[in-house]
DNA sequence: GCCTTTAGTCCATAATCTGTACATAATCCT
DNA sequence: AGGATTATGTACAGATTATGGACTAAAGGC
């Protein structure tokens, strides 16, 4: 609903191009005839629009020939991973984290750095996340890579290049510029794992992604795509409202989810997730029931997330992945329960397949989307 | 992420009939001189397309120039309200409403038929309804407009052209077809509420309407269109938990908002919502103190929505807008309290303006909105 | 081996937008 | 008043892009 400019010849093509490259990848190889078929273009239209794509490097003839029916089998085109890829980045509260991908969505990279974070300077780690962006980049065009964008993952609210506020980095405006010398994007972790869970965790187009960490957060995915709100601040799961007059919580609320099911909460004294895996293989009731009644509110607060938001699926990610075995009945009887008469099935409860790289290969795959989305502004086509 | 099709001449020149139009519908009249600023098209493509768009009877050049600097002045283009018009349609509890809206948004006809729609006859009822959807369109064509769509409110869930569930009308699963002889469609209450406060009532692009009625819901409105979620269910604000171990809701959970906050439990015994507004005008403490409780509950819920939805603005609409003294402050000290430390400033908290027509309204808006949207189909172009 | 079928390319044609030139109509300036 | 200036809207030739039918290529069926 933005002022919206009319189409020219030249913004004509730029669709076009966009319109064969993504149904390239939407499904898989096909023959120039078939995306004619698929595009509604015709086999002269499509053969031209190819040629330019293939001149770019960003689709390959798979030499492979389509037989099976009778007449001239088809060459099938296919997404290259062999020239164009883009750089993921990650700051979060204990490790900084790169990945480099490339157009068929493989990893081509991953580095991981760990680091304490918390309350620290946000010059000091800026400068050393440029480090190992600079450091990767190099790797991945020593491999032959040409990396055409990045895109950096906070765990904090982010409004352009600015991150407003990150509570557990104890981080507020700072703007991150000038980190690499590409088009470049920040988001918030809890969106970009969302991304990555849709990318690189094969899943369907319509999902809710709880992430789990020091903080609660959730990413919705709608059709494919992220749904942000009016400011870009949806999907704070963590200060749903669960007992109205419970604990105090850090934002001013009481009775936040993030009081009875964030980090800190689950692990109480033990030191990390691991060690709470442990405790609760070995029977140990004090964490049974820690997790008994994060599981619990998890249910009230998604039962809320269900009825606003009507998600396809629910995928449980960050720390909530490995808990997953004792979290999912206490959440899914709560939902079971409480969605009964309103819908003919819940949305279905499942566990996070990407773990803790979600949010990095989100970012690098944002990239990667922005470049299907629009190919001709991203390869100056 | 559908299937998109690729861009032919005829879809580049209906896009552009799209553009053109829309910016005239959005920012007024306009000269072909500043509509081509406007869209970026040339001065000779936006006379062609005006043109166009003059035949179809869409818009009309207003003789009105316009002065003001130097240099021959324009012919200021406006939409036109004379010739297109669409009709909207509503069932609710206890009415049956139709209204006749032209493509300026200026209401033309407006009908109501009082009637008593609990656990009724689908059938006898749409019966009634093609009777004053008849008359209506009627009436319109006789004053010279030209009926080209029409849309159905209903106080339930929908799915393509059947209503799934309406649980206070008492039907499930009827399919409503053949109601007028029109391009058609049907939505939810709440959803067309939402979208009539957007364009009747002169709000930003931003906001969640919460329609209180028998049930409460809501309807959000990002960038100028509705959230509706993968199914369209999204906007049950009703069933988010208040109180998670609160009294039974209809719904199978507990503590639901519409317990607390459900016209039912607002009005009691009390046979209407202007005895309600008596009582509370007059002290009456058992109504001030439902009344509180009601807007307490409702900032509870509206805390998890701000934070889920990230809206820029509530407008309290439906039972709630002659209520709105008496809720304004608890509602607003819930969500004041809640959201301090999350927002700079939380999302404002305003009272409906268009009253009980607002699904009405909406239900003709969406048409008119569809035919702005795409002239070139809506008007074979 | 010939026919049928399907893939991909070539080239003349069609649709649409662009850009320059021009007629038109108002205000400004002397 | 009359000419200069400025801006609107239209005309026409030219550019860009897609179309459609003809044509070549490559495989399977009979």
């Amino acid at each position: 609903m933005v002022a919206s400019r009319g189409v020219r010849h030249d913004s004509m093509r730029a669709r076009n191009l966009a319109v064969v490259l993504g149904a390239i990848h939407r499904s898989g190889p096909h023959t120039r005839a078939a995306l004619a078929e698929l595009t509604g273009l015709t086999k002269t239209t499509v053969s031209s629009l190819v040629a330019d794509l293939l001149e770019a490097g960003v689709v390959t003839e798979r030499g492979a020939v389509r037989g099976g029916e009778r007449g001239r089998p088809g060459v099938a085109v296919s997404l290259s991973g062999h020239r164009v890829a883009t750089l993921g980045l990650e700051i979060n509260i204990d490790y900084l984290a790169a990945c480099v991908v490339d157009l068929t969505r493989t990893v081509r990279l991953r580095r991981t750095r760990p680091a304490d974070n918390r309350n620290s300077d946000p010059a000091h780690i800026l400068q050393e996340l440029r480090g190992l962006a600079k450091e990767t980049i190099a790797e991945a065009e020593a491999a032959g890579l040409r990396v055409i964008g990045a895109a950096l993952a906070v765990p904090g609210t982010v409004e352009g290049e600015t991150l407003r506020s990150a509570p557990h980095l104890g981080w507020r405006d700072v703007r991150v510029a000038d980190l690499v010398d590409l088009p470049f994007a920040i988001d918030n972790e809890a969106n970009l794992a969302a991304l990555g869970e849709l990318w690189f965790g094969a899943r369907e187009t319509d999902f809710l992604y709880v992430s789990g960490e020091i903080g609660v957060g959730a990413g919705l995915v709608v059709a494919g795509s992220l749904f942000r709100g009016t400011f870009g601040l949806a999907g704070e799961l963590g200060h749903v409202v669960v007992v109205p007059d419970g604990p105090a919580c850090r934002c001013g609320g009481r009775g936040c989810l993030e009081v009875y099911a964030g980090q800190d909460t689950l692990l109480g004294e033990l030191d990390s997730v691991s060690a709470l895996v442990a405790r609760l293989e070995s029977g140990d009731p004090r964490a049974l029931e820690t997790c008994e009644r994060a599981g619990h509110a998890l249910g009230v607060a998604l039962t809320s997330a269900v009825h606003l938001l009507d998600p396809g699926m629910i995928v449980l990610g960050g720390v909530f992945a490995p808990l997953f075995p004792w979290l999912e009945g206490p959440v899914a009887d709560g939902l079971g329960a409480r969605l009964a008469h309103m819908r003919d099935n819940p949305p279905a409860l499942v566990v996070s397949v990407t773990g803790p790289d979600a949010a990095v290969l989100g970012a690098a795959g944002m990239i990667i989307q922005r470049i299907i989305a629009e190919p001709a502004e991203a390869l100056g086509l």
